[in-house]
DNA sequence: TATCTAAATGAGAATTATTCTCTTTTAGGA
DNA sequence: TCCTAAAAGAGAATAATTCTCATTTAGATA
């Protein structure tokens, strides 16, 4: 993701280009395995070190909002930021802090199948994601 | 869940049955929408203003790793609990902070059964969440 | 291109959920 | 009933996140 593709998602949510927004998105798609808050701190002070600890919060508050950056919760109540907008599902590994995405089409076209044979009476369903936990092998 | 039930799941899993405990397991059963620890402080309060808050962390902690109950990830940073070990699934309502339980045993089925086909290389399922994110018709 | 203003940032205090420490109490086996 | 490890109480400590408000800046407009 270069740093134009960057700017052009800020611009296209109608949010301004501040240097500090591209850190942070630069961070997250940078950083792998759904970097925490702190992670993306530490990441950008490298580069960035006047960064604002406050203006991090804010400015993933804000991608989140505009749909640039979603949150993850994890079993031990930390959040965790992912760059990755496809819908997609989660491998948790119970041994590690590991969180790998699984993208998977076929998957994602039987469930949707099977709730639209279904039809939950008084809920309309946006979005389906799958928690899968268990272990990486070794 | 009678009282003799729940000191019974207590008893069970080794732990020491104590009003503490009773009391916070009761919330949880009788709490319905998978409390946050602040919901529970304040239910059991009512009956029991002088246990610590810091007693109930404790105490939900323990019955967590007893298995006696879960945490819910949500989207947002709070942390709740849900007493229903059974394996089911959860439907967020993306307007309120209602979380449902969804018991689907056909959908378990369904989706062990793909799993064990697709064989993912290198991971071990050991349980299945779906988070069905939408909104309930008003 | 210069100006203007709402929006964004910086700095650090404030808040809030949760954990920790240490003393006292208690459940339940001997 | 006694004993002891486990649990609870009290409140301080911690850590993540939010808030406040003064300053700066992006980018729309003239």
């Amino acid at each position: 993701m270069s740093s134009e593709d960057i700017k052009n998602k800020l611009t296209e949510r109608g949010l301004k280009v501040t240097p500090q927004r591209m850190a942070i998105l630069e961070a997250i798609y940078n950083l792998k395995n759904h970097p925490t808050a702190e992670n993306i701190i530490d990441y950008i002070k490298k580069m960035h070190p006047n960064i604002a600890t406050g203006t991090v919060y804010k400015v993933l508050g804000a991608l989140v909002d505009n749909r640039l950056v979603k949150k993850v919760k994890t079993e031990n109540d930390i959040m965790r930021y992912d760059g990755v907008m496809k819908s997609h599902h989660h491998l948790y590994c119970m041994e590690s802090d590991v969180i790998k995405d699984y993208v998977d089409e076929e998957l994602d076209e039987l469930l949707q199948n099977y709730f639209e044979k279904k039809n939950l009476p008084g809920f309309k369903i946006e979005d389906i994601v799958l928690q899968v936990k268990g272990t990486f092998n070794k």
